[in-house]
DNA sequence: CCAAATAGTTTGGAATCGCTACTATATTAT
DNA sequence: ATAATATAGTAGCGATTCCAAACTATTTGG
């Protein structure tokens, strides 16, 4: 006989605190802290228009000034590298290297993606549209933005060419031709399109 | 037209992450510190039993010299009373005051309590099962101790009285007595039992 | 040309963290 | 009984993280 009201709201509340916080205790592993392992995963995620200090900052719920000491950090110890910005002199973009891909191999997060693995496929997609909703409503209730993938993005114009060989991808927001693979990278300047909807129907390809 | 293969697992870690942070950001408020928040919530849900230093430094995920440093801080601030334990010299139980009750009303954390009750009672029963799948996977994998309430536990036995008017409840893992107020609260000694395959069923009341 | 906004850094002080070492009390084995 | 070991909790160290505020340098808007 189940329960027509439902699972109490609190213990929803209570049980993603709880994977937060382990999810953030295990982040000191590796020879690096949790911010700094945020920020390696952030920062390879992200497209060219959004791997700045800034971004990571409000990405990371954090201050500029902080992150700007996180991002120290990595830049000492070799995992990222600072490339001044030819158009805006006062930005930077944050390029990881080589050695911090092979480093992400062992994030402590991939615990929680392999969590995630063993959930049934329904499992999986119903889990996503909560959270999706979780973090929607805590995003608009405090002004926060929403990051997202250029593919589910309102800027992205797809056009075809004459030859119906290829497509080309634009970014009406900044105004600039996209490479195939920058579509599902992590954008600061994400709009939530009508496709979004449809999201975990066309997610990321999976093993068949 | 749906995809069989569902959500990628790593969008779902992502999310989970992302949640995390937003948390984690919105616990620097009302004069305290994320830890500091964690540390009042815990103790004003666990039974006498779990309410020490060591009994929350292992649900915060980090150690006992940390969660010393926390617990000193709300003791000072007036929100925490010390009592040392008749039986064991070396524990005390941790108490919160009136002071932290009423605090607690301006828990950051209540933001995401109110978000889950936005949901549909389906979606809240769908994401409460992801969870929980979640965290006892993470648990299990890294030896960690999962928490929960009597209601739920395999220590608890219930006890009709010969005058069939009252039922008494008893923890066999601790030989004691329980109120029936103890029933929901937290333990570090929880054990599922049979009955929490059925939890979502009988969660908590919510107004029907 | 000047005011306001923006990108980013720096500094200070506090909180948090893991870690190690330490005290004191309990428990267990011998 | 006594010694070895386990447990509850604290203290100190150095590093990271945090917010807030002050600051520089550049860009944008009028």
């Amino acid at each position: 006989m189940s329960n027509a009201s439902g699972v109490n709201p609190r213990t929803i509340a209570e049980l993603v605190v709880q994977l937060g916080r382990i999810i953030h205790g295990s982040g000191y592993s590796g020879g690096l802290a949790p911010a700094q392992w945020s920020a390696l995963r952030y920062l390879s995620r992200a497209n060219r228009f959004s791997r700045t200090v800034s971004a990571f900052a409000e990405f990371h719920s954090t201050t500029r000034g902080t992150a700007s000491q996180t991002v120290k950090g990595l830049v000492g110890l070799g995992y990222l590298s600072r490339n001044r910005s030819p158009r805006d002199g006062r930005s930077a973009r944050l390029d990881v290297t080589d050695d911090a891909r092979a480093l992400l191999a062992r994030d402590p997060s991939e615990d929680l993606v392999r969590a995630a693995g063993t959930l049934s496929a329904t499992a999986r997609n119903h889990l996503a549209t909560g959270l999706e909703r979780l973090l929607g409503y805590l995003a608009q209730r405090s002004g926060k933005r929403m990051f997202g993938v250029c593919t589910f993005c309102t800027h992205l114009e797809e056009e075809r060419c004459q030859r119906e060989e290829m497509t080309r991808f634009e970014c009406t927001f900044f105004g600039e031709l996209l490479e195939e693979a920058e579509l599902e990278q992590i954008c600061i300047n994400f709009q939530p399109s009508e496709k979004s909807a449809m999201r975990r129907a066309y997610d990321r390809k999976s093993p068949s």
